[in-house]
DNA sequence: GCTTGACCTCAAGTTGACTCTAGGTCGTAG
DNA sequence: CTACGACCTAGAGTCAACTTGAGGTCAAGC
């Protein structure tokens, strides 16, 4: 009858792959919810391993904690727009990264011995 | 006869655009040095004008200030290995951050009200 | 002579996302 | 009863790359 057990912070962290201490942070932080408190300690609604997964995701692809909470908690679809903004920092991002790596290209295969002086340490 | 004038920090920063402070820390570090001094104050080769301008393109690729110093010190070709490296780990992070952009396109584009319930609110 | 602007040093503060430390609680196993 | 492991809190510490602040020097221009 009873819905899934809650989960302890130590599972959520195994099972996400962060350490305790980080689980221990987001929830300070309010970017995930501790459901319950069962003699003083966390328990976890397992939806919050999705959760957090979704939240190391979101950092990789350069939000901060502070806009993965807004994105979250976010009912009223505002989240899209953050997400249309981002997503046009990231192709910009992956253009600088493009040229980047045929700058680095161009360094590795010039005849130069020292960086200061190669003329391909330079894009464009 | 004389080579070219040496400049002052303020022009430096400048024609760079990065701030005077920073110059001055990157003189501290040792990423970049100033040839002499007038009554105390730094005189930079102009050379350090392109040199500035490398260290913030190597940043912007990922490179820290400790491997930029290793990068521009090299007179022994070691840096290409460096550069082979970065040149890997810029190519991963191209990856990812492709996975990055079409799960957020994804986001964009399904119907949820809320981000946390989103099926597309993950990659693969 | 005085002010202004560019420069100087040294030390401390900032930011974000954590980690670490010290000291304490709780439930279970032996 | 005691030890153990998992958990708790509050607060301090960490990292990189700077920035800021306080207090001072110096040459040029009015």
């Amino acid at each position: 009858m009873s819905a899934v057990a809650l989960l302890p912070i130590g599972e959520v962290a195994d099972s996400t792959g962060v350490t305790v201490s980080a689980v221990r942070y987001y929830d300070e932080i309010g970017v995930i919810t501790a459901t319950a408190r069962v003699g003083g300690k966390r328990r976890f609604d397992p939806d919050t391993v999705g959760r957090v997964s979704f939240i190391r995701r979101a950092q990789e692809a350069g939000f901060s904690l502070d806009e993965i909470r807004t994105l979250l908690d976010d009912t009223q679809g505002g989240w899209r727009d953050l997400v249309e903004d981002k997503l046009a920092e990231l192709s910009e991002r992956r253009e600088r990264l493009d040229v980047m790596i045929s700058m680095l290209g161009d360094m590795r295969d010039c005849g130069c011995e020292v960086v200061a002086s190669c003329p391909r340490a330079t894009p464009c």
